[in-house]
DNA sequence: CGAAACTGTGTACAGCATACACTATTCATT
DNA sequence: AATGAATAGTGTATGCTGTACACAGTTTCG
């Protein structure tokens, strides 16, 4: 959900520029195209085409291009992660890339689960779920406000390349000790997972605007000076009464999310609302464990 | 967070196409002109420009072009939404658009806004916090769903429109009874929004294959497929276990989130979420009452 | 009346993904 | 060793994109 920045051209449901011998001018996609082009996506993410014995060796190898692929996106963002600019960093020339992925759409698939990485692994033993899931919970932060271009991406639930299930059997082992049965358990990773997503937003979008070099005020400055416009309107009555509620008001450098009185930072924000989460999660598991 | 499909450029944090007078090549956009942007947007999305006394009378209005924006990307996904294809739907043409809006970027965040609405109004008495909760949720989640667009676009935290602050003051509304502090009113809306938004990725990615054609069954199986690879792998213990426990394990056809035994949709996957929160969120307030 | 300010049009352009034709390379087969 | 097929990377061209700019027509103020 939710605001947004800059952002390359992406991922077109029909190719985007180029021609197209087949296409129908208003076609939204025949249902069998776009199921086919899924699976083509996945089969090409998990597996490796053999190696041809023919012909000349390739110079480079796709892993090559892939880590070419996110420098490019880690230094510039998603907006600059063209073809051409991955070409250059490996010093081909763009069509060579084509030699590689299909096309920019699969070249991006394979980023994303790279960039993604596995989770870092425990370090000592299994120290409860409430602690592990908190574990997990930081580490998928941490890893999207590394990376925040990766949620730049809009979600299209395929396909799921092997590092994106390595954060999933993470979250599973986390929650190994809760007795839960397997319906359960895949509920509770999901709603981990959407809280921990959903929430890690604004801190994404900050890591986006300082890596385009904004201050960390300009930025808050930026998002306050919205919420603050609810002040001045009538449409926004508990809104605006909870912005002006103490301590004079929110100035207009008051950090995100915009609170009265002591402020919150967003880490402290995040902290609060999973262990909201995880109390109710306990509350499951608890009333669950007499039966 | 999430996956991803069919996508249209946007919102590049340099202009993309076109020529740029003062556009050193590598730099990272300095801090100062992105955070004029964020305000330029910010106005241009709040505060009407006077219209003009001299020169002919605009044939459209600023509402007529979002109109049409929203019924093209409603229509045609994201990636369809062009000035092009906007000038068509309006009978102008391409550069006509910019007498209304100074760039692409500028006429989204309009449309963007206007297509996100207002809550749905509440019809009888304040039925207290955790059904009103509840009922926002899910007219967020209907609203995400209904143009699954909306969530296709990156998150950049500003700038923030009338209607984005009105489902906030819905939210805030809801949670009028709690007795909550201002400071803890603002987390527990985070972790509603967090919580929703998250959780609703899945069900705007089907909505989106659907609006593309794509049936259920289709779309299940590709998700599915990707979750169902982890069987054959031992890097994914837990999640394999998981899938193949119960009742012969996953059809490819299987919907997702795949469980195994009793299938739960994602209506009752989000549900029960929902459900978690709220528990965590009134374990909270009820603690907070005697103090 | 005429100048100023505006509206919508036409044309141009750089950047994008990518189709296609080409040369150079390297192995498998003879 | 010689030959031919499959491959790697190059070069060029195309259609689409957002948008700069110059223009013609319209309206209103001085």
């Amino acid at each position: 959900m939710t605001g947004r920045t800059g952002l390359g051209d992406m991922r077109s449901p029909a190719t985007k520029g180029g021609r197209r011998r087949e296409d129908h001018p208003q076609a939204p996609a025949s249902p069998e195209s776009t199921a086919l082009d899924l699976q083509k996506r996945s089969e090409l993410l998990w597996e490796a085409p053999p190696r041809p014995s023919r012909g000349s060796k390739p110079t480079m190898s796709r892993e090559d291009i892939v880590q070419a692929a996110i420098s490019v996106a880690d230094q510039s963002g998603l907006a600059a992660l063209t073809m051409a600019a991955v070409a250059e960093r490996v010093g081909f020339t763009t069509m060579a890339l084509y030699r590689y992925f299909p096309n920019k759409e699969a070249l991006i698939d394979a980023s994303v689960d790279a960039a993604m990485g596995t989770p870092p692994p425990r370090s000592g033993p299994h120290k409860g779920w409430r602690q592990e899931v908190q574990g997990w919970a930081y580490a998928k932060r941490a890893m999207l406000c590394a990376r925040p271009w990766l949620a730049e991406l809009p979600f299209v639930a395929a396909p799921h390349g092997p590092n994106w299930l390595s954060w999933h059997e993470a979250l599973l082992e986390a929650l190994a000790d809760t007795g839960l049965s397997p319906e359960d358990l895949m509920d509770m990773l999901s709603v981990v997972h959407a809280y921990v997503s959903g929430a890690s937003d604004t801190a994404i979008s900050l890591a986006r605007a300082r890596s385009r070099g904004m201050s960390d005020e300009l930025w808050a400055q930026a998002v306050g000076r919205d919420l603050c416009r609810a002040i001045h309107h009538s449409r926004y009555p508990r809104l605006s009464a909870i912005l002006t509620s103490q301590s004079g008001g929110i100035s207009d450098a008051s950090p995100l999310p915009v609170r009265a009185g002591r402020p919150r930072t967003m880490e402290e924000g995040f902290a609060f609302g999973l262990e909201r989460v995880l109390d109710g999660i306990a509350l499951y598991i608890d009333s669950n464990e007499g039966a």
